[in-house]
RNA sequence: CGGGCGGUAGCUUAGCUCGGAAAAGCGCCUGGUUUGGGACCAGGAGACCGGAGGUUCAAAUCCUCUCCGCCCGACCA
């Protein structure tokens, strides 16, 4: 991390107390708050309108490729949830129940679980739309929010509720399957890597780690700035093993019955809270442009009316380019002094600000100010709204250049789980190690390391050497880390 | 869900040990002077002290229960 100039003075320093930090920005910032029922985020515009950038991003690449939206219920029927038992074993923890409804408060006879994920309610529905491999491929998705009984909580990173997509398909084949929940990792890479900024390792879950009633899990995982990983969504294949416990069936050519393949997949507003952490420093958020509420904030600087009139009459001759531009500017007119809102801009992280005075509207420019390097530089009015789109397209690869050069500054290659214990007490980030696949070993490493996981296998990568466990031949190479 | 700590104005807290008219700073509102990195003066609004019950002539203060938050742990696909 860099040293920073004490800019803003309301936030308690990254390098002092990472979480503390983290939740102070995320309250200062006015991104969210806790609500007063345990566990219950309430996300405000600031925080939203990044998860509305993210949405959009990602509904259309998946409408490009066929996707179509649904709303599926909130409440499922308990026999819906039970039916695939590996896959309620895995949730039973952490449903809510609703047992109780109307004036008088009576018993349900049948108690309704709020949806965790939709995987079983959809099952139980699809079915009746899918007939024929003419039906198929069904490629559904719904823009919701699911409850999981959490017993900790944190900000956009684990509440009782959270806002997401789950999207869930239906195939005619293993193959088409697979390839979809490799398409739609792709997508989630996209997201993370292109507009979020945040460079991600991307591979398989490990058996233990895959979700319940898959056949594998697939994962993109990204460094925040305190060292830990963060898992930031997750693929699914399914198999059969959904079709089979719904009878999800369609007629072949053939006519034959088949069992469809399935997968789900899911993004949340999680990766608002990784905007935070992979990219934020002690003065607050550094969001990148591309998920910017705002992009460029305008700080008019004057001493009376006189001289607020010169400055806003120069503001408007060119603010209205921007606009045309589509870049996403705010003209912070408020009554307070330039320091108060340079401070301000700085602690929600938008990426430019333009300081503009008097002297400034004599010569025809404005001061941009970088959030990302400080650096302050004169930007004639002629031609701003391409220098300032050039400028924001610059901000966002130098933002993910930081946080690749951040990725690769703490990922290790070690060898021995006694190499990795040591490792982990001194530092933070990835290490690549080679592992046999054995489950039990994997649970050593965590439970002999202090929470060290294997986030990741890398299937494109032959593993060298050793497991770093048992010593015998390698069969996989894995990316280990502390997660969140 | 266990262990520890906390909840008093929008925010941060003092007051609680030892019961006896609810305070301060910041923020907010009004007016004025100000404004190129965080101003100042004057006036003002704002709190049933998280909630319920109890002890007492009297409770922010003592007791019980409960809700919410923070830290640690378990759990977290």
């Amino acid at each position: 991390m860099e040293e920073q100039q004490d800019f803003v003075k309301e936030v308690t320093k990254m390098s002092d107390d990472f979480d503390r930090w983290y939740t102070e920005v995320v309250r200062k910032a006015e991104m969210a708050d806790w609500s007063g029922v345990r566990g219950m985020m309430v996300v405000r515009p600031y925080g939203w309108a990044m998860w509305e950038a993210i949405m959009r991003a990602f509904d259309d690449m998946i409408k490009e490729s066929g996707h179509e939206n649904w709303a599926f219920p909130l409440l499922i029927p308990r026999e819906f949830l039970m039916k695939e038992a590996e896959h309620i074993e895995g949730f039973a923890p952490e449903v809510a129940w609703v047992t109780k409804a109307g004036g008088r408060m009576e018993e349900l006879e049948d108690p309704l679980a709020i949806r965790p994920t939709s995987e079983t309610i959809i099952g139980a529905i699809i079915r009746r739309y899918i007939q024929s491999y003419r039906d198929l491929p069904k490629l559904t998705n719904q823009w919701n929010s699911v409850v999981r009984w959490e017993m900790r909580s944190r900000l956009f990173l684990r509440s009782r509720e959270f806002w997401w997509q789950e999207g869930h398909t239906f195939h005619a084949s293993a193959k088409e399957a697979i390839e979809e929940a490799d398409l739609i990792l792709r997508y989630y890479r996209s997201i993370a890597e292109d507009w979020l900024a945040v460079p991600v390792l991307a591979g398989k879950k490990s058996p233990a780690e895959t979700f319940p009633g898959a056949v594998h899990t697939l994962t993109i995982e990204g460094l925040m700035r305190d060292g830990l990983a963060l898992q930031m969504r997750t693929s699914h294949y399914f198999g059969q093993n959904f079709a089979n416990a719904y009878d999800i069936s369609f007629s072949n050519r053939e006519n034959e019955r088949e069992l469809c393949h399935s997968t789900s997949w899911g993004m949340s507003t999680r990766l608002v809270g990784a905007v935070v952490m992979g990219h934020g420093d002690d003065s607050g958020l550094i969001v990148p442009p591309k998920v910017a509420p705002i992009q460029v904030a305008v700080v008019p600087i004057f001493r009376d009316d006189a001289g607020r009139s010169k400055v806003e009459a120069f503001i408007d001759g060119w603010a209205p380019q921007l606009k045309a531009a589509g870049i996403r500017f705010r003209v912070d007119w408020r009554d307070e002094r330039p320091g108060d809102k340079y401070a301000h801009w700085e602690l929600k992280g938008v990426p430019l600000r333009l300081n503009v005075g008097g002297r400034d509207a004599d010569a025809g420019q404005v001061e941009m100010v970088d959030r990302l390097t400080r650096e302050k530089v004169a930007v004639p009015v002629a031609g701003i709204a391409a220098r300032l789109s050039a400028e924001l397209e610059g901000f966002q690869k130098k933002l993910f250049e930081r946080a690749l050069k951040f990725q690769r500054d703490n990922t290790f290659e070690l060898e021995t789980l006694d190499e990795v214990i040591a490792h982990y007490r001194e530092k933070g980030g990835f290490v690549w190690a080679s592992w046999c696949g054995d489950t039990d070993e994997e649970a050593r490493i965590k439970t002999e390391s202090g929470g060290v996981t294997i986030r990741v296998i890398d299937e494109e990568t032959k593993p060298s050497g050793k497991c770093l466990v048992c010593g015998e031949p390698a069969k996989f190479r894995v990316a280990l880390a502390k997660a969140y």
